[in-house]
DNA sequence: AGCCAGGCTAAGA
DNA sequence: TCTTAGCATGGC
């Protein structure tokens, strides 16, 4: 059998692999011990690695059209114009600092729509298992042909129809739990067409908002990181528990009587053009240093 | 053993 | 309009 060609994606400075691929906005990709990351978009298994300041990919099947990765990647977004912008305190700087290469992924609508329902009140570990466990059970085989691929069988995202034809009872057994239901109604909002995702491109960031939340099993947090991980919004700032302790431990003193919707007002106004950007750097950050907010 | 996790929903104040 | 119990599951 044949290796692959690896083709190189050009020199890139701001690329961190590690930060990017470990920060909680995807839950599907694996590091093997060559430090190569491995992951599926659509039916394409990938692997991508930086040599260097060089990013090299793999595609299979072969593919030379490598757009796709550019766009996942976002490999025309100038990082450090954006790190610019950034209000000036010492945690963000810390954060930057630390993770600079740290680039928010374009990703699909659906899986991550579908992904992050999955996410509620979990750990990113765990989040990983049920991923995985709905793709084992209900998405398409891929086949990885190649000898310098170890596992060599992928599975694809399941589709909305995959979803909504399965049963919350099958969706429990890969351990979803009360999400189960969340995840089973809303593929059924799409497949009926209650809910067109791809309209979502056209609204504003508050209609988008807004129209997300009519789903089962999305709420505020769970919107914004649709918008910020899909959608591209810049404004979205997904407050989870972590983040909420950094705003209230960093930016009001820990002060405890600060309300949800003095948060809220500062979320919005304080970080900048580039909001969700900061709030990725920040949430990455607390989230590998758990000491500085508990 | 008890607590917590990239939350949401619905009931009650 | 705002708070809060309940909801599965696994890891520490």
């Amino acid at each position: 059998m044949s290796q692959a060609p690896t083709f190189s994606l050009g020199k890139n400075p701001e690329l961190n692999l590690d930060a990017t691929l470990t920060s909680g906005q995807t839950f599907r990709w694996h590091k093997d011990a060559a430090g190569r990351w491995t992951g599926i978009l659509g039916t394409q298994v990938v692997r991508v690695s930086c040599v260097g300041d060089e990013f090299f990919a793999q595609t299979f099947p072969l593919s030379r059209d490598l757009t796709l990765l550019r766009h996942y990647f976002q490999l025309h977004v100038s990082l450090s114009n954006i790190v610019q912008t950034f209000p000036d305190d010492p945690l963000l700087r810390k954060a930057q600092r630390k993770y600079f290469g740290l680039r928010l992924l374009r990703q699909d609508p659906w899986e991550t729509l579908a992904s992050f329902i999955l996410s509620s009140s979990k750990r990113i570990e765990h989040i990983r298992q049920i991923v995985a466990a709905i793709c084992e059970k209900l998405g398409e085989p891929i086949q990885a042909l190649d000898d310098s691929i170890p596992q060599r069988l992928f599975f694809s995202f399941p589709s909305p129809v995959a979803i909504a034809t399965s049963t919350p009872k099958h969706l429990r057994a890969c351990k979803a739990g009360f999400r189960a239901e969340y995840l089973w109604k809303t593929a059924h909002a799409i497949v009926s067409g209650r809910f067109d995702f791809t309209r979502l491109f056209r609204l504003s960031y508050a209609d988008a908002h807004r129209a997300l939340t009519t789903l089962p099993g999305v709420g505020d947090k769970i919107a914004d990181c649709v918008l910020l991980f899909a959608y591209g919004r810049q404004e979205a700032f997904p407050m989870d528990v972590w983040i909420e302790r950094a705003l209230r431990r960093f930016y009001f003193r820990g002060k405890r009587s600060v309300s949800r919707q003095e948060l809220n007002q500062f979320r919005r106004t304080h970080f900048g053009p580039w909001a969700g950007y900061a709030q990725q750097y920040l949430f990455h950050y607390v989230r590998s240093h758990p000491k500085v907010v508990k």
